[in-house]
DNA sequence: CCGAAGTTGCAAGCGATTTGCATTTAGTCT
DNA sequence: AGACTAAATGCAAATCGCTTGCAACTTCGG
């Protein structure tokens, strides 16, 4: 559990106060890995620890402390991931079959160079690499009707 | 106005039918560069030659048949550009300060068979990368009243 | 001219996210 | 411990981009 002690003191750090709500909210963000959205991390608490609202404040504030990355989908919701050392910014896949949103590997330390070069000019804090079109699962899923 | 004409064979042939205020649509579009927003587009037609939904509908049209991207900002709001050969895929850079959306350059043959490697196993229509941070007019800003 | 298919505007609905506010809690100072 | 201050919480209500249902209208082939 080295991220929620890290998290706790980076949030300490910044005046905020790590709550039992909170300490709930850092341990299913952590023990899920991949995204997940505000709703549904409220659904992975145990009922009534956090009201939804709790849950999408400590998640501004989290983004805010950058200890959670912020994904935007086409579909206009937003999904959230840790930003620890385990796991390292990494492209993402929209299927627009089932609509998920899958984890890719980790950019190779040249491709991360290239791609950030472009952002040259700027202050870059971030990257976000989202392929759209269908996946694995999904166009397997599409032969096997074709055959049957 | 080559991808006008080229536009409506597309939108022709795909059984779309282009009314007077899709023409309209297609020539904002046209002719302002960069992403817009659903909203902004609609404020720049004539007073009462399309509706809001309109504009929001002829949209979904058009990324079905892949003549507008489609992009993502973490403000959920759902940006849109021209993908003609004149506008080829690029990176964007949000900026936190202003809230813009910036076109940065095209991504060389190269760089761009890199990012598209990372999508192996999947069937790809598109990537999208998105910066964030501080754009370079921003920065100036803050250094500007850094001095003052 | 007829009919099927596509388009439009309006009003209403949807759903993720935000905000206002009064209450409760945590941390600090004495 | 008691007092004080800033932060956190829950609830209800509001926001707002976007979507849908539906009836009227346009377009195009035959």
């Amino acid at each position: 559990m080295e991220t929620l002690c890290d998290a706790t003191r980076v949030l300490k750090s910044n005046g905020v106060r790590v709550t039992p709500a909170r300490v709930l909210l850092l341990e299913v963000l952590h023990s899920r890995g991949g995204l997940i959205t505000a709703q549904e991390l409220h659904g992975f608490l145990p009922a009534g620890s956090a009201d939804l609202v709790t849950v999408y404040r400590f998640l501004a504030l989290l983004v805010k402390a950058r200890l959670v990355r912020e994904v935007a989908g086409t579909d206009g919701i937003a999904y959230y991931e840790m930003a620890c050392s385990h796991n390292p910014v990494h492209p993402h896949f929209e299927c627009l079959g089932c609509g998920r949103l899958i984890c890719l590997p980790v950019f190779q330390q040249e491709d991360s160079e290239r791609v950030y070069a472009y952002g040259e000019g700027h202050e870059v804090e971030s990257v976000s690499v989202v392929f759209r079109g269908t996946c694995s699962e999904c166009l397997a899923k599409a032969t096997e009707e074709g055959k049957g």
